[in-house]
DNA sequence: TAATAAAGATAGTATTACTATACAAAAATT
DNA sequence: AATTTTTGTATAGTAATACTATCTTTATTA
């Protein structure tokens, strides 16, 4: 059953919630189908406005730019898989299945099921793979970290942080593990399919249970 | 002592080699500065054209467009780290003693000294750390990579896949591990820079030390 | 000296990334 | 019920981008 969940999502990403609004949703969803289409450069809002029979001036009422857009899909995203991280995480006791679970939802969160109505977490996460880089690699990353454009992504990663430090308290690289977990994660998933000579993750594999391996693996080694 | 070293780069990257005439060289020397002043969606090659005095007609003879331009540079980039890599590792026995300057290279090729006139090494570093990702996620990847666009990239990952595999044979990702060292090292550099709260590398230390340590660390704890 | 290559000059075009303004319908408020 | 506000549409316009075409000048080389 699909629910409409909403997240909380930093106010200088929008100019109004597209959460909010039907017309908002309708932005998000096919916004998410036409990146993934046409990749981030080629994405236009004039060509997003002619997707959904509207116009260029009405999505500019929502967004500033594609690359807030663009931010605010990553934020979503993190937002996400820290929902997803904590209920699935909630009632487990033991810290090292806690940090298993972890990483299953960062490696394949897109075998979830599909939690809302009006974002396909699966497409979303392919462009999270391919294009989320981009979010905070631009020349204005500190006028915009310092406006808390990137805090879900950071909540995320301090979410995985505290996994981290559950499993071994005096991990001298915690911060630096739970986001280089993060990165590897999308990463592998993009060269396993578009540059295998830089993954061991095979394209015809069910890759991320591969990867979610592989995960494990490298936490194993280096937090025993 | 500044040598004219040359590499060989896809000859899909230019239209003509810019290494091999003064007005080539010209071009690489400020697109190089000019990518790391604007960044690399606000550098256009008009803008490029007035820095030297000279036209974008005259620019389009060497580069199809600047997407191609920063795939040269990451390829010039990738080969001068094969180089360093090759020219340090040469006379060392021991394996571990091998990958240890193989994360020196990665970690900080831009303490270097310069060894070209045309290329700022410094600064080309930080471009790679900021833009180099957005070389290869692009809706083309599939197609540029089958044209070969990416040799230098996965010759140079190749290269430490190798060097891992010296220490230790039976290590079951070494091409995930060689392109997660590589990846992490770009990353936590930005990271420590940018987004701090990311990573456990301080911005005042000598970042390159404490990014090198690490790797140090991360390696030793895998791959014994 | 003639031929060829390299770079410059100029012009033009479709698309992008917006901004401005005016307007109509629907929703909320008084 | 009247009126204000919000929300989206329509249209137009602009500077910049990402090129392409063509022609001329300058330098090299055969």
């Amino acid at each position: 059953m699909a629910v409409d969940l909403k997240f909380r999502i930093s106010s200088g990403l929008y100019h109004k919630d597209p959460q909010n609004t039907e017309f908002g949703q309708k932005i998000l969803k096919y916004s998410v189908l036409l990146i993934d289409k046409l990749g981030f450069e080629s994405f236009t809002f004039k060509k997003l406005a002619k997707e959904i029979s509207s116009t260029e001036t009405s999505i500019y009422r929502y967004f500033e730019n594609k690359h807030i857009l663009l931010v605010f899909l990553c934020s979503w995203y993190a937002e996400w898989v820290s929902y997803l991280i904590q209920i699935n995480t909630k009632n487990i006791d033991d810290a090292a299945e806690r940090l298993r679970v972890v990483l299953h939802n960062i490696a394949a969160a897109s075998t979830e099921n599909e939690l809302t109505e009006y974002i396909n977490e699966n497409v979303l996460h392919r462009i999270i793979v391919k294009e989320g880089a981009k979010a905070y690699h631009t020349i204005a990353v500190d006028k915009e970290n310092k406006e808390g454009l990137f805090l879900s992504h950071m909540n995320l990663i301090s979410i995985i942080e505290q996994h981290i430090s559950d499993v071994n308290k005096k991990f001298p690289y915690k911060k630096s593990l739970a986001s280089n977990l993060y990165e590897m994660a999308n990463n592998q998933i993009y060269f396993s399919e578009h540059l295998p000579g830089l993954s061991d993750i095979g394209k015809k594999d069910k890759n991320h249970r591969a990867l979610e391996k592989m995960l494990n693996f490298y936490t194993q080694k280096l937090l025993n």
